[in-house]
DNA sequence: ATTATTGTTGAATAAAATTTCAATCAATAA
DNA sequence: TTATTGATTGAAATTTTATTCAACAATAAT
């Protein structure tokens, strides 16, 4: 018989992890197609027959990892929408803490620099695609909401939602990606600078 | 003998033009791993065996794509910190012309959306890397000396300068990589949101 | 110990992409 | 005409990469 049962699924499931954070890392950095099969299992240490043994193929593991990057993500917006918190003070709060996750974990980037990427290549599994298409509106319309909600309260400037959303987001990912690829020479942006873009003035209320 | 020299250099030109322009924009959809000899060939109407005449390798158009794009946007770069104009509106110019640039011109966005790739990219030439090593920073530094004057002039925002510059182009960036993957159903971004960042509002002038 | 089961390897095989090349074509100067 | 040159092709050879698989190792229940 097999070894126990539960600690074997753990420790597969250890394995899996290991190997996903491993192919994370090279995907982000050279792209899917690019990165190949003896470069995730050299990098993690087994050997490329192993690699089979947990993913049927390169692009499986690809496809977990965006929906791994599209989970984390959306969730994180549907919690910030639903605290209980102004409009504005909510943006404020996600330009913090975004920032300070870029900082703090190259992952985080990683996961930004894949799903731009991806978002703009026409090479990755329709799979990915699929995903893509159902899930990379949902951040830009959180931010849109909120955006519009504190438009209403008037501490937030009356841009275009939208196109604020856009910019919101396009900021955050390229800061992203130059996160990404400057690990080492990396400086972390003040977030006033882009609290600036949304946020009314205070001074402005104080008149 | 041949044919006559000079119409059949310039032949040749057009050709080798035709290819890269064919390439620049299956390396921006796909990236240059992704991109294979014959998507490229196909795409230009050619025969894989012709693209060989013209260039000695994938990489030898991805290097010539790589300085070109870089040549564009330090040349306006250039060309803009050499203008006769306060620096604020140097910035207000920069962010309407990138914008404007980015809806008008689809390439634009390309030559962005690659560079972006290949800054992040460890998979790419030597000869590339080398030359992002010598030229990525330049349009950093071009806008952190006007932001710096701008502020010296009391009209730009007293954010950290180099901060400033990196959340300039982070946001361009992003907006080109968005513009990129989204080319059917972008909406043009009012260039004011992106200015209200940088610049001081007039009312404050005002007061 | 024996056996069943799963983990693991690396070489063998298959598939895919790149590069070369012999042959042909088209143009034109002589 | 025709000889020469460079453009062009597509199939063959090469190289690279992905995938399979036979063999072996480790484990734990019997």
């Amino acid at each position: 018989m097999p070894k126990n049962k539960e600690l074997n699924e753990k420790l597969k499931d250890e394995r899996r992890e290991q190997i996903l954070s491993t192919a994370l890392m090279l995907f982000a950095s050279r792209g899917l197609a690019a990165t190949r099969i003896t470069d995730i299992s050299k990098a993690a240490n087994i050997s490329q027959g192993l690699l089979y043994h947990y993913f049927s193929s390169k692009e499986e593991i690809f496809v977990k990892l965006m929906e791994t990057a599209f989970e984390k993500l959306n969730e994180a917006c549907r919690w910030l929408e639903a605290q209980p918190m102004p409009p504005d003070e909510k943006i404020r709060f996600a330009i913090y803490e975004l920032l300070k996750l870029l900082e703090e974990n190259p992952n985080a980037a990683r996961y930004h620099l894949l799903i731009a990427q991806s978002a703009a290549s026409d090479s990755i599994p329709d799979e990915a695609k699929d995903i893509i298409r159902r899930e990379y509106t949902y951040p830009y319309e959180v931010i849109a909401r909120i955006i519009t909600e504190g438009q209403e309260a008037g501490t937030i400037k009356k841009h275009d939602a939208n196109q604020s959303a856009l910019v919101f987001w396009s900021a955050i990912k390229g800061l992203a990606i130059y996160r990404a690829v400057h690990q080492d020479t990396f400086i972390a942006t003040n977030p006033e600078i882009l609290c600036s873009i949304f946020l009314e003035d205070i001074k402005k209320d104080m008149l």
